[in-house]
Formats: C-alpha cells, sequence, structure tokens
DNA sequence: GTCTATACCCGGATAGAC
DNA sequence: GTCTATCCGGGTATAGAC
C-alpha cells in the first residue's frame, strides 16, 4: 500500500533471530507486561544488559517483534486470498475470506496484534515491500480501488480492536456486525 | 449500545474532580508518557502520595478521565446530529456529519482518545447509561439497525486509529478513504 | 481529612570488568 | 558475549505530622 519501504531492515545474527523469536513466544504466551528486558533475558538463560549487545533497545526488540508479525499476516492474508471458490457453500467472495483470515489472525494472537498495531510503525526497519505485500490481497479483493481498500481495511482493524477491548456490549452480535460491514463493502 | 450500566459512577467530591480535570488536561498537553502520578502532584502542588487519599490508583483516576472523555464525545456526537440538513451545500447525511464529527474529535484530542479506546473499558464504574448515549446518534443515522451502526462505528475507530498511528503511507488520500468508507455504509 | 517523608519494587539502560 | 554494579524514573504501601 506504501510505494516502497525507505530503509530496509537490518541484517540479523542468528543470535539475534532467537532473541526475537523467544520474545514473539514470550509475548504471544504471556502479553505485552510481561514482555521485559528482564523476563526475555531469564528465558535466553542470561542477563538483562546482555540483550543490549544484541539490540540498542526495547523499541528494537519491538520493532524486529513486529516486522515477523507483519510478515505472518502477509502470508496468512495471501494463502486466504489464493483458496478459490472451491469452498463448502462458498457464499462469501474474496473480502469476506480476507475479513475471517484477519479476524482469526487478530483472535489467535491477540497480543501480538496489538504490538503491531497500537502505535506508529518504524518503517525505516521494516524489510522494503513488505507493507505492499501484506496490502495486495485487499487491494485486489475490492478490485483495485486503494481508497476502498484503505476504507476496508480500517473496518476490520476496528472491528479486532473494539472486539479486543470489549467495547460491544455484553449482549451484541458481533458476528452479524462484521456480515454488515463486510456486505457494505461489497463482500457478499 | 449496551442494555444499562451495571452500577454506576461513584460521586466525586471536589477535590477529586479538580485531580480528574488536572490529569485530563496534563494527558491532552503532553500525552500519555506525562501522565504520572508524580507529575500530577506536581501540577497540584503536592506529592505524589497524597493523590492516593483520593483515589485507590492510577487505574481509577484514568477511568475517570475516560469517563469525562466519553461524556464529551457523547455531547459532540449530539450535538452533530441535531444540526439539520442547514448546512452550506449541504451534500453529506446524517452518517457523514457524525463521521466528520468522529474525526475532528480524535484529531483535536488524540491522547484523550488512546487513552479511552485502547483498552477494556471498566463498565462498573461508567455512568450508568453513558454508553448508550454515546451510541444513540449512530444507531439513528444507520436507521436502528444495531449490527450496522456499529460496523459503521467500527469503521470509523479503526480509520482514526489507523491515521493516529500513521498507519497509512505517507501518499494516502486519508479523505478519501474517509469518503469511500462513509459511502459505503450509505452516508451520502 | 490532608498532606508529608521514606522506602520498596519493578523496568529500562549504562559502565566497565572478565 | 556475558557478567556485576549501578542509576533513574514510576507506581505505591506505610507511618505519621498537622
Amino acid at each position: 500500500m506504501s510505494v516502497a519501504g525507505t530503509a530496509g531492515a537490518p541484517r540479523l545474527t542468528p543470535r539475534v533471530r532467537e532473541i526475537v523469536a523467544t520474545a514473539l513466544a514470550l509475548l504471544e504466551e504471556q502479553g505485552a507486561e510481561a514482555l521485559t528486558m528482564r523476563g526475555l533475558a531469564e528465558r535466553l538463560g542470561i542477563r538483562a544488559p546482555s540483550l543490549y549487545k544484541h539490540l540498542a533497545s526495547k523499541a528494537d526488540l519491538e520493532t524486529a517483534v513486529i516486522a515477523a508479525g507483519v510478515e505472518d499476516l502477509a502470508a496468512t492474508l495471501e494463502t486466504a486470498a489464493s483458496q478459490g471458490a472451491s469452498e463448502a457453500g462458498g457464499v462469501i467472495g474474496g473480502l469476506g475470506r480476507l475479513g475471517v483470515a484477519y479476524r482469526e489472525f487478530a483472535a489467535a494472537r491477540p497480543h501480538l496484534y496489538r504490538l503491531m498495531n497500537e502505535r506508529a510503525l518504524d518503517r525505516e526497519r521494516l524489510p522494503a515491500g513488505l507493507e505492499d505485500r501484506a496490502a495486495a490481497p485487499l487491494v485486489t479483493a475490492v478490485g483495485g480501488d486503494a481508497d476502498l481498500a484503505r476504507a476496508a481495511w480500517a473496518f476490520a482493524h476496528g472491528m479486532v480492536m473494539l472486539e479486543l477491548n470489549e467495547r460491544f456490549p455484553p449482549g451484541a452480535d458481533v458476528d452479524a456486525a462484521w456480515r454488515a460491514g463486510l456486505a457494505s463493502f461489497g463482500g457478499v
């Protein structure tokens, strides 16, 4: 959706990859508050200050975790988009399938989804083209209209966050709201 | 949008009201990181521990600030909804006017909007019926369909957050995305 | 009932030795 | 690359002065 990455991700040594993978696991299992430099170090069998030999800051670590998450999300959406109309009772179109995949990703990895989306993106440290990759299936699904794609993305993101934050009142039919929104964007 | 508040807000003493108002000002002026118990106390001319004579915790303080914010938002949306078709070049419908008002609220008070929406709502400590008040104009604007209203809310919230978090790429036409989304929900 | 000083714990980060 | 020691800032419990 962006034109091009400005810089590209720094190369990661195997050790850094291991640290990032451990951080991702810690985040997904125990949430953002559990992702501390001390906790991460303990899980790696070292002391917190040692982490700073591999990463400049906690923000740096989070950026790397986010990049891994966006990779996963892009792959998930690409897979969902590539699954043709061969589904049982395939009444939903491409946009519907993408919506379901997006929602399932967030539901399965809520802490990661939050981290990925709650702050400004550090595009400098994201692999070049990754954002475009993640956005492409949606742009295709709405027929190439970038503005409409952004609106549909906002709808999905809003639904996910309102659901994660328990913003809908107890009796709300969240499935019906998803359906109503996807239908509004032409996803029937 | 909820059926009814479960408890209702606790009565606030004048001193607590003053503290909350100061916290709100601090938040809006300097952001969430600046909203510390020490910083708040300093602005009030007291020491941080003294705050705990008035409030049980920082979470308590935030809940009170959030309640004040939701009050303001509800009032803003009610005003927007009540402004009839008497506008210059009134091409946008009720939903469009609400969308604009919602977007402007968030743009004018981004730190407050974030605080209001980034975590789970503590409904127990929110004034009874306040959520319903804030939601009512939107439900009316979409013709009484609660599911569609939730979808439209999700769209607006998603747009606001993606915009605040600089999620759209540099060249994106955010106004056009708003228009496309509002049009999809029937707000033309 | 209001405020203070003191102190504890936690989390990010740095300095410098091995 | 890892350690120990250490600093800083922030939430908050405690005890007590007025």
